[in-house]
DNA sequence: AGTCCACTGGAACTTGAGGAAT
DNA sequence: ATTCCTCAAGTTCCAGTGGACT
């Protein structure tokens, strides 16, 4: 790729957040569980459905995706992947799955041919189904249709284990087999080890002091994406400058872009309602839902109802960007810290 | 300890867009 | 061209709950 002798960095894509380790950190039992719930494909039965939920960046998506790729090498399996933030709707969601794409975008097939060609797809071939963001999925028949399925294997992940709450009893009751595993945050030493890991395989290998890397690890405050971000974007800027070695002043000025990034780019996933409401909170600080529904009429035209406004928070609650404490009458929201 | 009511979340209903059927 | 159907998004309605206040 690059014929250049770089500085700093060995192998950039190992240091993104996407790149899959060969091997995990600190998610051993994790990692068991979710393999000996897949274990049946492999006798030609049929697999427990799960559910991985904890906060951003605990490597749900990434262990997912590597126990699959664990399994198919063990069988002759199949994988499909979907990310329902961007895809929500019945029909967006299994042609995400189809990997022979029809005319783009919309030609007039109905969901239910979609939904048929899927099944055709997974008729021949055990497939696990891995639905990230799962809590984004407004349509109950999507989870229904998706458990149905024959000779498939389903992993959801979500933020929060109440992703079924709202879907109705009889697809609850569909869903009750789920096994739900719970991803914790990272400590600061899990951090580090990720962090060294990605260092042995990505950097050179005295670019970076393990001290240095304790530094990302705290600043990353138990998410790994943050932390693997700061890494990078500090290794990046050291190959600018030319720098045979990352300096605590290029690690300090990452950590600050890396968290402010993440902060924005789940600022750009609210809409104009959910932004008014966040400005509010950032203006005011805690508040009860009265005042903030009562601002918010204020400074906006075309105001949605308050149920809906209460929608989007619990939204913006399990992803983190917004905090609740006490109960009822005693709700207070803020800004998450 | 009793009443009040702000707040929550489930459920049914409405609206509007866009494809399918005739 | 029109009517019908499906789907997503939002609204209306409401019962339950437990803090706040007396």
């Amino acid at each position: 790729m690059n014929s250049f002798r770089n500085s700093v960095i060995e192998d950039a894509r190992v240091l993104t957040a996407d790149y899959l380790p060969n091997e995990m950190v600190a998610r051993d039992s994790e990692r068991q569980e979710i393999a000996r719930n897949l274990r049946p494909m492999t006798e030609d039965q049929p697999p427990i459905d799960m559910l991985i939920y904890g906060p951003p960046g605990t490597g749900k998506t990434s262990m997912a995706r590597y126990v699959v790729e664990e399994l198919k090498s063990k069988m002759f399996a199949n994988s499909a992947y979907v990310n329902c933030f961007s895809h929500k709707s019945k029909f967006e969601i299994f042609y995400e799955m189809l990997d022979k794409k029809l005319t783009v975008p919309r030609d007039g097939t109905s969901t239910e041919k979609v939904i048929q060609l899927f099944r055709e797809k997974v008729r021949d071939s055990p497939t696990v189904i891995i639905v990230d963001e799962a809590d984004q999925v407004v349509d109950d028949e999507v989870m229904f249709e998706l458990s149905k399925l024959n000779n498939t294997g389903l992993i959801m992940i979500a933020n929060d284990s109440n992703v079924f709450g709202h879907f109705d009893s009889r697809v609850r009751s569909r869903l009750s087999g789920v096994r739900k595993i719970h991803f914790r945050s990272y400590s600061v030493d899990q951090i580090v080890e990720i962090l060294k890991r990605r260092r042995e395989h990505g950097l050179r290998t005295d670019s970076v002091s393990d001290k240095q890397l304790k530094a990302i690890a705290k600043a990353a405050d138990g998410d790994a994406r943050v932390g693997l971000n700061s890494l990078r974007t500090a290794a990046q800027e050291s190959e600018k400058q030319g720098n045979e070695n990352i300096t605590d002043k290029i690690i300090e000025q990452s950590v600050e872009v890396s968290k402010s990034r993440t902060r924005i780019s789940s600022l750009e996933r609210l809409n104009k309602h959910q932004k008014t409401v966040y400005e509010i909170l950032e203006e005011n600080g805690r508040m009860k839902m009265g005042n903030i529904y009562q601002s918010y009429c204020e400074q906006i035209d075309d105001n949605k109802s308050k149920r809906t406004i209460r929608r989007y928070m619990n939204k913006m609650e399990a992803y983190e960007v917004i905090d609740s404490e006490g109960a009822k009458k005693a709700k207070r929201y803020a800004l998450a810290d």
